[in-house]
DNA sequence: ATGCTCATTACAAACGTTTGCATCAGAATT
DNA sequence: AATTCTGATGCAAACGTTTGTAATGAGCAT
């Protein structure tokens, strides 16, 4: 903190006027006289004066400021949570500390600890996918501050939740599979801790079973990324299994499939069509352009952000706990249009 | 701030001691009796004690927090800017306040009236693509809190500043299409307010230049986002301009080229060779794969932050300024190579 | 007994605000 | 002239720490 900046005592000192009266005076306060009130705000005004936020923080024993703890913010998706987060937080006075715990477990538990230190007045938090441990999170309730998980939720704790349909949107990805003629789908998962990874696959696996299609355990294959997604195809093509689809737990790991299919001259989507999750930057220019579901990370941003605002403010902080569900939107693209359908 | 969080005065009261006790035993200073530091650090223990942070903050008159401002952190580049200066940041204890201008003038102006606000002690700053006035970076500077520019930056600005050597990377990336084989080579710029956009058409000139090839102004069209590069390359095709390479000021657009040219039937690179600029997670999943210069935001991200804490570190604040410039490298993809060569 | 040192602890001020209450001068009322 | 009222301002405490200095009491030498 530079010592260059002007406080409150400075004003005083310069108008020979009480630090209460410059403050009453800034807010317009009835008691003070219209000509200190001028001569106050003018001043206020030269010398560029900032309240200092560190201290109200400290006199009010609340910082307006609400921590972030994000896995990745590379990802498009959680990167355009954060745009949501930071909109609706700035619009209320909020500031936001963001935090990435880069998928580590320990990384996550620091980053509890630090804006804890920090005072936040509420925390969101999407979880790591090495994280099965949950005490940090208990601290947090313990601590009385008010908790929102987004996206990556722990099923179970007691706390406001806003998730995608995720198992809906799976259910209708793989079905629009179907209808366009794929009789034979993957699907690539997600860890299978997180519920995202779970709920899509039962997706995957509803929309099979209501058109009375077979589910195969070996069409099941955890992978996740570009990498794990280039194995698993060259392992499919190895193989010869037979498959015409595969429904891919996030983009990237779709486009890694996309990618190794055709270099081993698998023409997609003819051959095998490919619908990806989590729509990004990626899914446009891939060719063929990615069909993908579009999870809305912005509006999930600004619900969750406005779950914990509602609560922050709230002064009984006991009414229940909220668990929101956004729809997701299929977007079709040509990588999942076979010519028959 | 919740009301729930224990203070040392909680610890004092218990043990009927006194809050500074507490504070020199917490802090193992020797005035305290080995007894007493027992005590005080079980009972803190007990009671999960977190250090107010905030209160901290006011009395050392130092935040321990930096602020970076950042124009968007969808892109791959700013994001990994970020991890390299949450890295740095939090190994030497500080936290990071990170504000997006979304590329606005105007928001850009609040985040520094925000960061100055909250006391960081020292401010990172790539200016948004808007910004034209430097009035709002002055005032940092007139509050004595440390200032540093990292890729996007004002020229003349007294301040440290980070770049990458970008007339140097176009204009080996420029080289790299002559020497495979281009002749005619067109560039799509970026803003040229902004130096980077600047200093990477200095570069592709100088290349040129140097090769003794033709340059023409209509080679040079200032297009820097997806849609942009489509409508560029649509009006090349248009009016038959005869080109066999393209130079782009970034990836996305480079990409946004080279799917038009072959939606459009022409062939890369055989017929327009492509490379891009700030290689990232798209460059990699193209076909033909994207030639691009890497930008080493990472390492970009710790330099600028090891810099600032420096600068924040030292008593004597007012030794000169630095100017840090990073190598970029040319990672030659597909996309680039034509067959001749 | 008196004075000294030493170890241990407490007190008080400070960081920049806010806010209930006291103060004060002058005006209005009696 | 004495009292009450009113409008404007100042004082002091508080938020949770840290830290210079004062205080306390024991042990020891004089």
């Amino acid at each position: 903190m530079s010592s260059g900046l002007v406080t409150i005592k400075d004003i005083a000192r310069e108008l020979k006027i009480s630090p209460s009266t410059v403050s009453r005076a800034l807010k317009n306060h009835p008691d003070i006289s219209e000509e200190t009130k001028v001569a106050v705000n003018e001043l206020a005004k030269k010398l560029n004066y900032q309240p200092n936020a560190v201290a109200l923080s400290l006199k009010q024993r609340r910082s307006n400021t609400i921590g972030v703890i994000i896995p990745e913010i590379v990802h498009y998706f959680f990167s355009s949570v954060i745009s949501g987060i930071e909109d609706v937080a700035y619009d209320a006075g909020f500031n936001v500390i963001i935090c990435q715990s880069n998928e580590k477990y320990d990384r996550e538990v620091v980053n509890t600890r630090t804006l804890l230190a920090n005072r936040v007045d509420g925390i969101l938090v999407s979880i790591s996918k090495e994280t099965r441990n949950y005490d940090h999170f208990r601290k947090i309730k313990e601590n009385e501050v008010p908790l929102v998980f987004y996206d990556r939720i722990v099923p179970g704790f007691e706390a406001d939740q806003v998730i995608v349909d995720d198992l809906e949107a799976a259910y209708r990805a793989t079905r629009h599979m179907i209808e366009g003629g794929c009789r034979k789908i993957a699907h690539f998962a997600g860890p299978q801790n997180l519920l995202i990874g779970q709920l899509r696959k039962e997706g995957y696996l509803k929309a099979l079973r209501e058109a009375g299609l077979e589910t195969k355990k070996e069409w099941i294959i955890e992978a996740d990324n570009f990498e794990k997604a280039r194995l698993a195809v060259l392992n499919i093509l190895d193989e010869k299994s037979d498959i015409d689809g595969i429904f891919a737990v996030n983009d990237t790991t779709a486009i890694g499939a996309m990618h190794t299919l055709q270099k081993k001259g698998v023409r997609v989507p003819e051959q095998v069509a490919i619908v990806g999750f989590s729509d990004g930057r990626l899914s446009g220019i891939t060719d063929p352009a990615l069909t993908s579901v579009d999870q809305h990370g912005y509006e999930m941003g600004t619900v969750a952000t406005e779950i914990l605002l509602k609560r922050i403010m709230s002064s009984n902080k006991n009414y229940p706990f909220e668990t929101r569900i956004l729809n997701a939107d299929l977007i079709v693209r040509g990588s999942s249009i076979k010519e028959n359908s």
